[in-house]
DNA sequence: CCAAAAGTGTTGAACATACACCCATGT
DNA sequence: ACATGGGTGTATGTTCAACACTTTTGG
């Protein structure tokens, strides 16, 4: 069916990555240097080019395997090892956001396990992970010894922030915190997901009461560990269930 | 600066709209006969090209007034006469999604008011509100008495759901559901809306409570009107709260 | 008077917080 | 022994669902 491509306008449509992780207790994000102009040796999310007959969850899911050797898993899937979590975030098409040409981008949100390091990918630029609140506070940005000294490039503050806030909505009433745990956790280790997306203190009682009380969130795989220290605690996997009723409740600021 | 146009594939950018209303007790959404193949005859979602210089949240807006009349209004902004809560949905990006070549839709979700009638937009097709049971259950689609007898062109009943999904939720932890109110409304009529998007019945004593008893969510207005029969009931305008903290309770189902 | 919708009061169950207290390990 | 993190019990307050009851209109 022929059809006039001077009919409408061309765009090119990238994906960029939010890959968030818990390292240390802080929530980090996968952090890329710009080697090109524009914004060269400035701090990116890792994206690229959707392809001509490429899904744009496909898209996504290739690039976060070039970039951290992560496989992406749909929503509800059992946890594979080395395997996150992925699902679209946002688009965002400002006319002005790319100064080259007019670029879509629809960015997408992962999260991970903590892993053993960033791996370079395919082309072999530098990555980081870097703590969320030096990429995106201008104060922290430009201490000294942060590790970071600039904005990230184009509108990936922006982005970046998007998907924070919706990380840190979603853990509120879903299961999702356990993308940030390894395969078999403890419900301390699940706290401090929780305490170092929300940047707040649990109480370490109450928390595992909830927890535990919440039908399907976690199973039990019958192992424990001292990994923590302290008393043996049990380990678990995430359970089938994906929302959480009742939610968990975010403290007041 | 030159760029290599060649190195990337190029994509037409479209805004999909599910613009969503209450009507006669019933959650309806806004669709257009297509008079042009693909799929002529069908019904679909209002949409066209995002345009050269054009944001895509411009390009939305732009296609909710050729529609329906309606401007879009930010979130958090006080409710103008004739204007819509608008906000991005989820973006489309299937290689096969369009037959006539790749395309992708950057969706949005509108909220409005009951209006008089829809009004055919600067293309002189015809425009309907649809329940979108009608729109969505294949049962009901074929029913002799339904006035839509096909399933949504493209992948346009797979988005309508989403976006259905979308206002299902976000009514519960924000102040939504105003935006499918007149500028000043009832009790009554609030919670009308509740039970036609969820499909459920609300206790009219508790639910009055609880609005009335959310800071910043209801202002009244003063006035009273008895529109509804029965005793007269207070008006109210949307306050500037946009979360609702607690949450509306949605009934199990 | 009766029907209909608005609004208030009350009660018992569910759930959250705060915190006292005990448990099982490593050093 | 003691520090550390895991886990249970219990008191107190808040919130919610359910429903009896009163108020104010139209017919």
């Amino acid at each position: 069916m022929p059809y006039d491509p001077s009919a409408f306008p061309h765009f090119a449509v990238t994906v960029d990555l939010v890959v968030l992780t818990v390292r240390r207790h802080a929530l980090c994000a996968l952090a890329v240097r710009r080697g090109e102009p524009p914004y060269p040796g400035r701090w990116a999310l890792p994206g690229g080019f959707v392809r001509a007959d490429e899904d744009l969850a496909a898209a996504a899911a290739r690039e976060l395997e070039e970039e951290t050797g992560l496989r992406a898993h749909a929503p509800s899937q059992p946890a594979l090892p080395n395997a996150a979590h992925l699902e679209q975030l946002a688009t965002y098409g400002d006319p002005q956001r790319d100064p080259r040409m007019r670029v879509v981008s629809v960015a997408h949100l992962a999260l991970a396990p903590d892993l053993p390091a960033p791996r370079a990918g395919g082309d072999a630029h530098s990555v980081r992970w870097a703590p969320v609140d030096d990429l995106l506070d201008q104060d922290t940005a430009f201490r000294h010894d942060a590790e970071v000294s600039a904005p990230l490039a184009f509108d990936h503050a922006r982005i970046l922030a998007d998907g924070v806030e919706r990380a840190r909505s979603k853990i509120e009433y879903s299961s999702l915190a356990t993308a940030f745990c390894p395969q078999e956790f403890t419900v301390g280790e699940l706290r401090r997901v929780y305490e170092a997306v929300w940047g707040v203190a649990l109480d370490p009682r109450n928390f595992h009461r909830k927890v535990t009380g919440t039908p399907g969130f976690l199973v039990p795989t019958g192992g424990t560990t001292t990994r923590q220290g302290g008393r043996p605690a049990q380990l678990f996997r995430a359970g089938g269930a994906t929302v959480l009723n009742p939610p968990m409740l975010r403290p007041e600021v």
